[in-house]
RNA sequence: GGCGCGAUAGCAAAGCGGUUAUGCUCUGGAUUGCAAAUCCAGCUAGCCCGGUUCGACUCCGGGUCGCGCCUCCA
């Protein structure tokens, strides 16, 4: 079964092809820390996460690298307003974001490299860039990149060069040769953050780091290049500049970009302000419902982010893990058992066609259906072992399913309340005092708790 | 203006040139002390106008509307 893959460079779904058999080189652009994430940025995590387990779980040795802007304009700015050094400003949220993957049950990547380590890599590369006349320094002492020169400029994003050219903002003041050229290196002065380098102090561009960690972790070409759906102009189309100059080769194969995350119609941006940062979602909101709602929707698709999309993607979460119940001993399934499960290999289909996501999850509520109407039989358990090892695939079923139907929020009705109250109920049930009964549901029902009565007793959960 | 993406039932969201997507909701049945959960059955579709075809939600052309990028943003 082969893999498909649509890449923002071709327009199309393409057969996947590895430069290496069995292997796959995987680059995607990081977050810059000055700030807390947001659910866009979760869009990104989770998207590559899934793909990453995906890819591994069909045998392919994947070289997963995410990078890390830890240097910056909005870095510097953000620094100077707190005053504070920008270090302890970067550090602060690489923790954070470290923490909201944590909570998100992101797997860190094999390598996550920061542009201020791999500094001597970028001037490196600049230098390259200047010897073959791809970039030159001009009089304010910037480097910049020489678009120009570049005949191919534009080709991920079907740009003309000529038009970009026409449609350019005229900067005041500006050094460049050509308004399309962009900085390689901006000059620092002493005082400011900087580096020393044959060309002067300075900084590095914005785009130049990517080019350079990924040629440093996998090399001057390698397979697939991800990102969010804001990086393909100008960020990824100056990497290609960038990278296919100096090292003189293809650079990526396939370029994956995600949907946006919308809020009212509109993309959450931190440039619009109007984003929800990740921690503030999971004060209210589960991990893998989050998770779950991310899954939901193809990955390049646009989705919106709302009350009402996390409240049903809770609800379906619920009927996942309400299968579960009662099956807690039994272990997911080793995926090498599962080649001849009907599900699995629909699943399995499914995420090989351009990782969709929702039909692979269509197939588990299949799978769902077919378990709860075996259960009791000995059908049952093989039923549950393979949808644990898809829900995993999905980084679902973390949790016991009484746990995760039964967690509370801050202003919930404890559990210990709610299990005095159903042992009160069962009293009066088994007294014949049904409207005792019923009035204790009733009660508990207000309080968000659902009674499902069953020959193992009462079980319970929260709803809303 | 340029480039690109999308328009599916009450809501969300997929595949597919002819045969049930799926989840939530809703209706009926089974089940239950009554419920809930579950199972079974069912109701709500494919922006508009043409074309291709025996047959189009699915392909082609033209509209309309929405969104993204064209400046830092995942």
């Amino acid at each position: 079964m082969s893999l498909t893959i649509y890449s923002t460079l071709s327009g199309k779904k393409e057969v996947f092809s590895p430069r290496e058999p069995g292997k796959i080189g995987l680059y995607v652009c990081g977050i810059t820390v000055y700030d807390y994430c947001h659910i866009g940025h979760a869009r990104v995590l989770v998207a590559f996460d899934v793909i990453s387990r995906f890819l591994r779980s069909q045998q392919w040795q994947v070289h997963y690298v995410r990078n890390i802007t830890d240097i910056d304009d909005k870095i510097i700015n953000r620094a100077q307003e707190n005053s504070e050094p920008y270090t302890d400003l970067t550090s602060r949220y690489i923790e954070y974001m470290h923490e909201d993957e944590k909570a998100l049950g992101i797997l860190p990547p094999d390598a996550e490299p920061r542009a201020t380590a791999h500094i001597a890599d970028i001037i490196a590369m600049i230098e390259t860039l200047i010897a073959k006349d791809f970039a030159y320094q001009a009089s304010n002492g910037d480097v910049y990149y020489r678009v120009s020169r570049f005949a191919e400029y534009g080709k991920l994003t079907n740009k003309d060069p000529e038009q970009l050219l026409a449609g350019a903002r005229v900067e005041v003041d500006s050094a460049k040769e050509d308004p399309r050229d962009f900085a390689l290196w901006k000059f620092a002065s002493e005082q400011d953050v900087g580096w020393d380098a044959p060309f002067g102090r300075g900084r590095p561009g914005w785009h130049i780091e990517c080019s350079a960690m990924s040629k440093a972790c996998l090399g001057a070409h390698f397979d697939i290049h991800g990102g969010g759906p804001d990086l393909p102009f100008p960020h990824h189309e100056n990497e290609i500049a960038q990278s296919e100059a100096a090292n003189g080769c293809q650079y990526a194969n396939y370029w994956m970009h995600a949907g946006a995350v919308r809020l009212d119609g509109e993309k959450m941006s931190k440039s619009l302000g109007n984003f929800f940062t990740i921690r503030d979602v999971l004060k209210q909101y589960h991990p893998e419902v989050v998770r779950y709602l991310l899954i939901s929707s193809h990955y390049r698709s646009p989705i919106n982010y709302s009350e009402e999309n996390l409240v049903e993607a809770k609800a379906g979460l619920d009927r996942l893990y309400s299968a579960l119940r009662g099956y807690e001993a039994v272990p997911a399934a080793p995926l090498s058992e599962l080649s001849d499960n009907e599900f699995y290999q629909k699943f399995v289909a499914a995420m090989n066609d351009d990782f969709n996501t929702r039909v692979a999850l269509a197939v588990m509520f299949d799978l769902v259906r077919a378990l709860n109407s075996a259960k009791g039989g000995a059908d049952a358990e093989p039923l549950v072992s393979a949808l644990k090892a898809m829900g995993e695939l999905f980084g679902l079923f973390g949790c016991a399913p009484d746990s995760f139907l039964q967690s509370a929020s801050a202003d919930d009705i404890a559990a210990d309340d709610v299990e005095a109250l159903i042992a009160e109920r069962t009293q009066a049930k088994r007294d014949k005092n049904f409207a005792r009964a019923d009035e204790v549901r009733d009660q508990l029902l207000a309080a968000g708790i659902v009674l499902e009565d069953s020959p193992e007793g009462t079980k319970w959960r929260r709803e809303g």
